[in-house]
DNA sequence: GTCACTATTGCCACCACTTGCGATAACCTT
DNA sequence: AAGGTTATCGCAAGTGGTGGCAATAGTGAC
């Protein structure tokens, strides 16, 4: 544990959830402009393989980082205006045991957001 | 419709599914170098908008197209081996009507691909 | 056909990472 | 505490993709 690794880990404690590598790096570097942005992602990698954090992916091509230890949940998110929103893994779980039983395929259903449609933007 | 618009459509039409841009940039260039890679990716948004083409996510990184009127299915993907795996959209319609009538989304579960383990990789 | 207008293009700089590499720091073992 | 081994770091260059901009090609109205 490096005091690099620290910075990182001490920062998304910070954030409530959802942050960028990038926002971070950016936080981190506010007070130690040495370190690099480099540096940053092998942490937040390194510390997934450690299970402290996890990613998901939303509809952009950004990476969205969060600690391990808070509520698992599915995401929503709108492709005509961008909303995100949050819905209870329960919602999906049918899905996973279908796909568990009919596959054998253990699916982390959090990972990406569902794409579509919300009820605003329909025509 | 352009000169290099029917360039990027006949490249998709050649191949079968879930190109990546920049295969089908490569492939543009070897023949036509001053093609811009830009234009292409402009040019598969511009094709998508049009109705012709439609792009997936598969792993985590790169965008895949493919053209619009080959049959809509799933994906499951394993994150320890990569292994690609399609699945009929009918196994992902009950959650569909789900996340239709309990908050008015209208999902479209071909567009992400499911992460997660497949059965060859689990514990 | 010609002229105006809009869409599209090529170029370039940027973004969000990723990778290779030599230097440095952390962590054992003695 | 010193020495050796391995992990990690900072730097710099590279990758796949995006966005601004001026030049140009396509189009539609006369």
């Amino acid at each position: 544990m490096t005091v690099q690794r620290r910075l990182v880990l001490d920062a998304l404690q910070r954030a409530r959830h959802h942050t960028t590598a990038e926002e971070i790096a950016r936080q981190i570097r506010a007070r130690h402009p040495q370190i690099d942005p480099s540096t940053v992602y092998r942490n937040l990698e390194a510390l997934e393989e450690l299970g402290y954090v996890t990613h998901t992916h939303l509809d952009d091509r950004v990476t969205r980082w969060h600690r391990a230890d808070v509520e698992r949940h599915g995401h929503l998110v709108c492709r005509r205006c961008g909303s995100e929103q949050e819905i209870p893994l329960r919602t999906l779980e049918p899905l996973g045991r279908r796909l568990r039983s009919e596959q054998g395929f253990r699916a982390d259903l959090a990972h990406s957001a569902i794409v579509g449609i919300c009820r605003e933007c329909a025509p």
